[in-house]
DNA sequence: GGTACACTTGCACAGTTCTTCAATTGCGAT
DNA sequence: ATCGCAATTGAAGAACTGTGCAAGTGTACC
């Protein structure tokens, strides 16, 4: 009953792999069904050979899945709620930036009520 | 007021702050309530100075918040859901490691537990 | 004051990830 | 066979992240 790989750190590796914009954006396509590279690369900016590293990444880890066809190759989701993972993603992300801003609009506030900084 | 930082940045920047076995933990003990530093050094093996490191990407994200009590800093989870989020994230990987047997009974551990009251 | 403890910060170095270029593979058409 | 296009791979350097040590801050207690 070891741990031998550590469960924490399959988490952390499966989080790092989401944490790239290129391949968040192309989670987010896939999740309205499977794509060819050729669309992905018309919606994403970024180099072919760019967007190609981030594939792999992305089926290295096993979230999507490839396919040829002729000759383009298709990507899609290999399962999972990737949809709500993130829209968890978002609705915390939203909770945390709305923090900040309150945050800064409080600060402003101070400063120009009290002594001018450096 | 919305700031122009393209949105896949930001969350590509929140799930790179996930993206670190200590950080998990400390997200998960804190999911349980807020948790003073002593009790996390205790529960995660790591050098203090390096908990400290952690914990300071965890508070610059805005993900949780510190609160000096005496001598002691006490954590907690700044909002948000993030039992929600990882528990969308064990979904996800559950699939994903579908065949590793290992770690799909740790996943399953993690489950067993995490519904048992303390 | 001084010592002890809890936690944090600065820093240097090791290790990892990102980006880009050039080279390559696979496929269809000529 | 060779051309052109789609996509991938390999490799090198830049950029970033993680770690541990030493030094720092803040609090409590004598």
């Amino acid at each position: 009953m070891g741990v031998q790989v550590p469960l924490y750190q399959a988490k952390a590796e499966f989080f790092r792999m989401l944490g790239h914009p290129v391949r968040i954006r192309v989670l987010e396509l896939l999740a309205d069904g499977p794509t060819p590279v050729r669309e992905l690369l018309a919606a994403i900016e970024v180099e072919p050979s760019n967007l190609s590293q981030q594939l792999a990444v992305l089926r290295r880890s096993g979230i999507v899945t490839a396919a040829r066809d002729g000759s383009t190759v298709v990507y899609a989701l290999a399962g999972g709620d990737v949809a709500e993972l993130m829209r968890a993603a978002r609705r915390i992300l939203t909770e945390m930036l709305a923090g900040r801003e309150e945050l800064l609009a409080e600060l402003r506030e101070a400063e120009a009520s009290s002594a001018m900084p450096r």
